[in-house]
RNA sequence: GGCGGGGUAGCUCAGAUGGUUAGAGCGUUGGAUUCAUAACCCAAAGGUCGGCAGUUCGAUUCUGCUCCCCGCUACCA
């Protein structure tokens, strides 16, 4: 184990195709923002990067619908990502984006190493090309029938309506969404990064960090176990950063090729020093990301970076789970979100808070949920309840008692050795925790502070001692407040506005590790500015406004995936007139052997009984249809569905939610009645 | 289907190379108190540690099977 000199800190590049919520912050960059801050606290070397991933096909689709160039979607995102980062006080050394010319260059020259070095295959495959448009598709680009459900508008990539993950070539009659044509099959080159060559290597590199979190290394050792294959490092697109070889237009780099080179290009942007962050041995680089980038992170980009020979391999990947809202998965097209701009706009100045409690309930060891009730408990039953009200009790006793400076210490209550035991005690535990990831745990050991602040004074009781023995109540309210200064340093990872306030309110400086533990960190006779209430108690309504919020986005959501089909081309009278709709009654009704959505029912048409096969078993068992009268179409042409000949045809109403309804008359009439 | 992660108090989560009373915060209940945003402080109640079986003197912790949630991945059509 080397010793370490210096610390890179990457949080995951996000996709510049939408703003941020609260998963983002919850899964990533709290944790790394937390994990900065306590290094730059120590005085370490360290710097922290981030910022847009800009390339890529979804990045084209979305410029295409809303009329855009692709640069013109992503310089929007990037202002708006930026800016809610550094509102939440994500403290970014740099926040870059792939588009810079910079990262082109830089990644270019990384592709171009690895091809002079021979360390790429060459692979012709046949890929769908839209003549028309004169490009190839990316999966995403092609729309056909699922070769599974057969509903139609599936993706070459993965079936919406079912689930199933695709190859563009399976779908049934494929189409491209550029031009609404065919596409034909094409061959084109493609370089590919050999995985299964760094296998070996790949496998002691993960064996050496027997450190990793479960959740990374199981996932790891999950597609290791598989077998690695090649992977194509290039595509056939033209957004995304040029292929540096001759004859290769229309190609571009893969985004998990030059994303993460992303962390490198943006340091170098960073400062001239750069290199040593990426390449030196006592440079130990540490990579925040959500679980969704694990095999990037812990075997591509290493795998990459072994080829290239020069940088680094990360010492720690700290992947988060997700963060679940209200129960249900966060979701950018479903807008089941909390996005941070919007936070902003209905709980201004409340940044501390929602870091809080995304820290509080962040998913390191599984996926977390969001509730807007564990908000306001947070809020209310800890940062008011015995943070806030643990600064004001000792603000507003030095205002009132000693005219807002810190008084003298003395003798004391006799409880003071006892106070600052505990304070020594939780120190280890804290360090500890931020060392190996564990924010929720180090939050809780930081904010125990404030609780043996609140029991110090409980027990001490100055406001007593004041009528007989002031002296003593002015130690007691001095030690108070190096709690104070103390709370104000630990915290600062966590909430750093808050954090700012009291220093400011206490006239310190900075915030240094270090003081922890130093008692005499104020002076007496230091003036304080009482900061005011540091939190405020949120109401119910003002919750119940947020749950509301989500609901009614939940709802029309609902709706406009829901859309009423459109009319079918016009039929005549004539072609009414063939159709023969009648009323009959269900007389028997069986299931259907191996099938799982037909029931066999018998049909009096009031001529005779007939055998109509209707998929409605999901819905349906065939004791609660028997007796029903149904509408039926009597004259369509006969079909053997699953062994057995079905005359006719339910007719059903379809709701929104896939349900079936019977379409039966009003009030009883004979089985065999016409319907006109 | 395979693989990985997880299923522990009402809620959010810790923890145990197997061993006397399984922890924290919030919530609940009771008490004390009034400097403080009815906050704080003290105390208590509350769990057959997902289910079944096995190994063991002893398992919630190990093994097998099983159910549920999350993710990755395959195959079939």
């Amino acid at each position: 184990m080397p010793n370490f000199n210096r610390t890179t800190v990457t949080a995951a590049l996000i996709y510049a195709n939408g703003p941020i919520h609260i998963g983002h912050l919850a899964g990533c960059y709290l944790p790394a923002d937390i994990y900065v801050r306590y290094l730059r606290m120590q005085k370490k070397d360290v710097v922290f990067v981030s910022g847009t991933d800009e390339h890529g096909v979804p990045i084209t689709i979305k410029a295409q619908k809303e009329g855009k160039t692709p640069q013109e979607v992503v310089d929007h995102y990037y202002k708006v990502i930026k800016d809610s980062f550094s509102e939440f006080g994500i403290s970014f050394d740099i926040y870059g984006r792939t588009s810079d010319p910079v990262h082109h260059k830089l990644s270019q020259e990384f592709f171009k190493k690895l091809y002079d070095e021979g360390k790429f295959i060459e692979e012709t495959t046949n890929q769908f090309f839209d003549e028309s448009a004169n490009q190839f598709l990316a999966d995403r680009y092609i729309v056909g029938e699922c070769p599974s459900c057969h509903q139609p508008g599936a993706y070459g990539d993965q079936c919406e309506k079912c689930g199933t993950t695709l190859s563009p070539t399976e779908l049934i009659n494929p189409k491209s969404t550029l031009s609404g044509n065919s596409p034909i099959l094409k061959p084109t080159k493609n370089w590919f990064l050999p995985l299964d060559q760094w296998q070996k290597s790949l496998e002691e590199y993960v064996s050496g960090h027997p450190e990793w979190k479960s959740n990374v290394s199981g996932q790891v050792k999950s597609w290791l176990q598989e077998g690695l294959k090649p992977r194509a490092m290039t595509r056939d697109l033209n957004w995304g950063v040029p292929i540096p070889l001759p004859d290769t237009e229309g190609k571009v780099l893969y985004v998990w090729f030059d994303a993460p080179i992303g962390y490198i290009s943006m340091t170098s942007q960073l400062t001239d020093d750069w290199e040593k962050y990426w390449k030196a041995e006592d440079s130990r680089i540490v990579h925040f990301i959500g679980k969704d980038n694990i095999v990037f992170h812990c075997l591509i980009f290493p795998a990459m970076c072994m080829a290239h020979g020069e940088y680094q391999l990360a010492d720690q990947v700290p992947a988060n789970e997700f963060m679940n809202l209200e129960g249900d998965k966060i979701s950018t097209s479903r807008n089941w979100a909390v996005w941070l701009h919007e936070y902003l706009e209905d709980f201004p100045g409340k940044q501390d808070v929602l870091r809080y409690t995304l820290t509080a309930l962040s998913p390191e060891t599984k996926d977390s949920d969001f509730t807007w009730s564990d908000f306001q408990t947070k809020n209310n039953s800890e940062l008011v309840a015995i943070l806030g009200n643990f600064v004001n009790r000792a603000f507003v006793l030095i205002d009132k008692n000693f005219d807002s400076k810190v008084p003298e210490k003395t003798a004391g209550a006799g409880l003071e050795e006892d106070m600052m035991k505990q304070v020594q005690a939780i120190l280890e535990p804290l360090s500890n925790a931020l060392e190996q990831y564990k924010f929720r745990d180090a939050l809780v050991a930081a904010m125990e502070i404030a609780r043996i602040g609140n029991k110090y004074l409980a027990e001490a009781e100055p406001w007593k001692l004041i009528k007989t023995e002031p002296e003593k109540a002015g130690t007691v309210l001095n030690y108070a407040i190096q709690l104070v200064a103390h709370a104000s340093i630990a915290l600062e990872p966590f909430l750093p506005f808050t954090s700012e306030k009291l220093r400011k309110a206490l006239g310190l400086n900075q915030a240094e590790w270090s003081k922890i533990g130093d008692f005499n960190l104020i002076e007496a006779g230091t003036s304080l500015k009482n900061p005011g209430l540091l939190f405020e108690k949120l109401e119910d309504d003002v919750i119940q406004k947020q749950i509301d919020k989500l609901q009614e986005t939940k709802k029309q959501m609902e709706l406009a995936n829901k859309k009423v089909p459109e009319i079918k081309e016009t039929a005549s009278f004539d072609d009414f007139l063939k159709m023969d709709l009648r009323v009959g009654q269900i007389v028997e009704a069986v299931a259907v052997e191996k099938s799982k959505k037909l029931l066999q029912l018998k049909v009096d048409d009031g001529i005779k009984v007939r055998t109509i096969l209707s998929g409605i078993a999901e819905h349906f068992k065939p004791e609660e249809v028997k007796g029903k009268q149904v509408t039926f179409l009597a004259n369509l042409a006969p079909r053997k569905i699953m062994g057995v000949e079905s005359e006719g045809m339910i007719l059903m109403a379809e709701g929104q939610e896939g349900e079936l309804v019977f379409l039966n008359p009003s009030s009883p009439i004979w089985n065999g009645a016409k319907i006109s």
